[in-house]
DNA sequence: TAGAGACTAGACAGATCTGTCTGGTATCGT
DNA sequence: ACGATACCAGACAGATCTGTCTAGTCTCTA
């Protein structure tokens, strides 16, 4: 609440700089092909603040897909504000990836990306792991209230659609997935109701 | 399994022992992460075989892709003579993909674990977008014998469905997405029928 | 038996990557 | 004014990676 530095725009720290040029190359391109130099220099800052901020490359990428993890909430949650109907927020969830999924920037999910890039364990397996409980979470508290009868199994198929969705999407351009799984998502629904 | 036979007894050729050395390798820690050197060791192999075979680990790259695009292909084809009911076939993929998901060495799809690694275009993605086409015109094959209404569409419904297993598999051990996916895919095919 | 082709062993070059270290500059609270 | 903090610029070390090259071994065949 305090501060409010209207005119003068304040430059981001060196910490935000690092995170969103890591956050741009690591999404676009992959975690292993983008090396510190790259990140450094797009994000104009010092190899020494890098290291003295985050310690390591390895927890640079936890603090992008950290990051990755929060802009997805954050998003989704935003996303299905405008939906009343509890049936139209379950089937929101897919809306909300294809507007995404529209963008030319989509690359796919970050987190299986960067699973797929190494060996299990690490930071990328824990970040990953709490990120998709978080999803599960949300559609068992979204079938839960739009009525189904087994909230957990559907909210296990809807995964399977959104995951299945997302590959889809960043294998396949145009995306049609999103689209289908929406409307899949739909047939399936009415089936949990039933 | 007596030493009688040793005219069939032949030791694979440089060739083929690094294939297999580069298909367990990169499938098992991603492409990024496996040296050549690792993999001229596990093989057995000289460098100079290596690079006088296949040119470049680009090149090698592509034809661990395109082993396994064979090796998926003549699975489902196999897995898939046991049903006789064209219905049973369309689920059976899901069958043929559950048991492989249960090894413990399964990952994922290759195609997209590799694309994950590096920037778009290239020979991965050659190798990539024909195994996705043949995958969906197999389904569009198994729909159209089912009987479905708009063979392409359920075939879209399909693809989304093997994806969602094929990353559910990979990242939620025990993996279970697989037997979801093909109850939504008998759901599914109930409603493309009608 | 001689030679061609396939293969092995490993040194080497050149690039690139992570991470460290030195040293200098700007800003801010007190 | 002054010290603390945050930051910048870049050299450097050490490891690792791809790809090349030399030189020698084995096997089959004409």
């Amino acid at each position: 609440m305090s501060a409010a530095s209207p005119s003068t725009a304040r430059k981001p720290s060196a910490r935000e700089r690092l995170l969103t040029a890591a956050d741009e190359l690591f999404y676009a391109e992959g975690i292993h092909t983008v090396g510190i130099d790259r990140i450094i220099e797009r994000a104009g800052v010092a190899k020494a603040s890098l290291y003295s901020t985050f310690g390591s490359k390895d927890e640079l990428v936890r603090a992008y897909l950290e990051g990755r993890h929060g802009l997805r909430r954050g998003r989704l949650l935003k996303g299905l504000e405008r939906f009343e109907d509890p049936r139209e927020r379950v089937l929101g969830v897919f809306d909300v990836l294809d507007e995404l999924a529209g963008s030319p920037d989509f690359r796919g999910c970050p987190f299986y990306n960067a699973s797929a890039e190494g060996v299990p364990g690490g930071p990328v397996q824990e970040v990953s792991d709490s990120s998709r409980a978080w999803t599960r979470g949300l559609f068992v508290e979204l079938a839960r209230e739009a009525g189904a009868k087994d909230p957990a199994a559907f909210a296990a198929q809807m995964v399977v659609l959104y995951d299945g969705a997302s590959v889809g999407a960043r294998m396949d351009r145009p995306a049609m997935a999103p689209k289908v799984a929406r409307a899949m998502a739909e047939t399936l629904l009415d089936a949990a109701l039933a």
